[in-house]
DNA sequence: TGAACATATGAACAATTGTTCATATGTTCT
DNA sequence: AGAACATATGAACAATTGTTCATATGTTCA
């Protein structure tokens, strides 16, 4: 490891200053780990449309029942979706508008180049 | 898996036809996959405020220089970073703006509630 | 109440990932 | 050219993750 060189000491005393707390970037880490998952990406982007019950997104995703309900399970303890009960079946949707801003940056920046 | 209702085809069909390609679903994935690691989040927090060297970023990390190369490597091949070489340090930075604003996006998320 | 349906969940396994250690590459200065 | 410095990279390992299979929970309807 190298010396620090005088004039970076300063540049990274501010540097450290501004970051936001190790808490705040665990959670930022987090919520960007649970976008990073295709299944889950092919989730977030259907519920974008409206909501949906789990057997139209296993028959849209073509898996099964379980490996959907399993990523629901993540995606929802993340608070990315919520979900509601209507008879036997349950329908999710994005949690709310940032979840849709947060997807659409990302698909954008995808689509680039 | 259950049998799909004749109402909800139409939506199933509709939802499919508006996603995006399985191409850029993965890129997109694969971004935020990028995202999805503390340390990364650190390393484009710092990068955010202006570029800096390597030996800077493990003193401002207190990480070992193996550990940030790797790291700086995965941005770099993610094109989340560029770099550039002045004598023998290089200085890293963030690619584009883009960048900037998705970090954003999720730290600001992750400061909400 | 019991059968059929819709969804959730636990265990297990292969695959992927982040760090460390050791070493290689490339640059500067004498 | 050789020594010192700054960074990159390969191998190895523990830890985490996504899927599958089997089964549990909760709801509706006869």
């Amino acid at each position: 490891m190298a010396d620090i060189h005088p004039e970076h000491a300063h540049i990274i005393e501010q540097t450290k200053a501004n970051m936001p707390s190790e808490e705040i970037l665990e959670k930022t880490a987090e919520v960007f780990k649970v976008f990073g998952d295709k299944t889950r990406i092919r989730i977030l982007s259907a519920l974008s449309e409206g909501e949906m019950c789990v057997c139209c997104l296993c028959d849209l995703l073509e898996m099964n029942q379980s490996a959907v309900s399993h990523q629901l399970a993540v995606l929802k303890s993340a608070r990315l979706i919520k979900s509601r009960r209507e008879g036997k079946q349950i329908y999710y949707s994005l949690d709310d508008a940032h979840i849709g801003a947060i997807l659409y940056t990302g698909i954008s920046h995808a689509e680039e180049d």
